[in-house]
DNA sequence: GTTCTATCTGAACGGACGCTCAGATACATT
DNA sequence: AATGTATCTGAGCGTCCGTTCAGATAGAAC
């Protein structure tokens, strides 16, 4: 009873994460135990704390990850032409991003109030920074007369908002393709900023 | 120590309701405890169980008297004249009603995994209730060629993911009023779903 | 003024929590 | 083969959890 077969560090740090991140997006940050997450992992509480301080770091470490992944990704893409084109951009990549991390986004929106403030304050400023690269995109459109907001913080708050629902209903295999889906939301979305 | 000054059944069980509510919104159903909730009221833990069978009827309650009432609210508007009006008061009742009770909100959407099974089925069917009279008036102005939606059930998460935006950025005192707000939302809702 | 009852206290229940740590063991290094 | 080290176990720490309940008291009923 001690050090397992096959144990290692770089297998069973992810592993630890892997688990933490499903059992907090279905259950929730404060109603999942350190013991559970170990049980899912298949070995006892003590060890989870080779991989991380604390409980709360463990979330932390999650939604950092996700929010530093999202911006790094975004970043990567082709800069666009138009306005138009990159809000269409920005909202393809927004709706497929997300609909493949659906834990992670989950948890990056419930468990906010579980981070400590300065934890708090940094992944907020991550989250601010995303939703600047939209605003910048309605601002260029609205300079160019190609969009007509009231507000271009607003709205773009609006358009986040619209596109995140996507996440909380749309299942693969149901009614309509992820492809039917996005141009759907395009069209709203582009609606929605045009007069 | 026992029956305490001017206690009442009528007053404590509100009290209750209204302490629970208030933390739950704040910390979260799962990491808020009895004592907790006891101690806002001034009263001891054992006391609460004199006004609910279990933490867990006390979250559904809250819930379930949001729910009934969002719906018994709506039903009394009066009747719109075009499938335009209509919109145009679901979009304003939608903002209004829901900016006024933000604690509520909340919880009606961050606690629904910790309702039941039972109490789970029975708080969606209302609120499927009431995302379906938004979605009547969608399918009536698409019928009348008023609005012009790819999918009347898409559009109408699409709004209501959208309104609800504003609850969770709006502060009363704000760079903008209510009213403006309301007119932005309206604005961007009716361009969402015209041609 | 006495009795009755609704309301609350204070203590306790078994169990779960986050976290620590000495010791045991598998693997890496030589 | 011997040694060193990274990794994990198992036990346990103090604290809190939801819930129960006998007993005490305030206000209502008469």
């Amino acid at each position: 009873m001690a050090r397992t077969q096959g144990s290692h560090s770089d297998i069973t740090g992810p592993r630890i994460r892997k688990a933490a991140l499903s059992l907090f997006a279905r259950h929730g940050y404060a109603a999942v135990s350190m013991r559970q997450i170990a049980a899912e992992v298949g070995v006892q509480a003590g060890a989870l704390y080779n991989y991380t301080p604390d409980k709360q770091s463990l979330l932390y470490r999650l939604m950092n990850d996700h929010m530093q992944e999202l911006l790094s990704t975004y970043a990567k893409l082709t800069p666009a032409d138009s306005p138009v084109e990159a809000l269409r951009q920005f909202v393809s990549f927004h709706i497929r991003f997300h609909m493949e991390r659906p834990d992670e986004v989950f948890i990056a929106y419930m468990e906010l109030r579980n981070l400590s403030p300065e934890n708090f304050t940094e992944i907020e400023a991550v989250r601010r920074k995303y939703e600047d690269s939209l605003e910048a995109i309605l601002k260029a459109g609205q300079q160019q007369g190609l969009f007509t907001v009231a507000d271009t913080k607003i709205a773009t708050l609006a358009v986040i908002a619209m596109l995140n629902g996507v996440i909380t209903w749309y299942r693969a295999g149901g009614r309509l393709s992820l492809d039917a889906v996005e141009q759907i939301y395009w069209d709203m979305v582009l609606r929605s900023v045009t007069a």
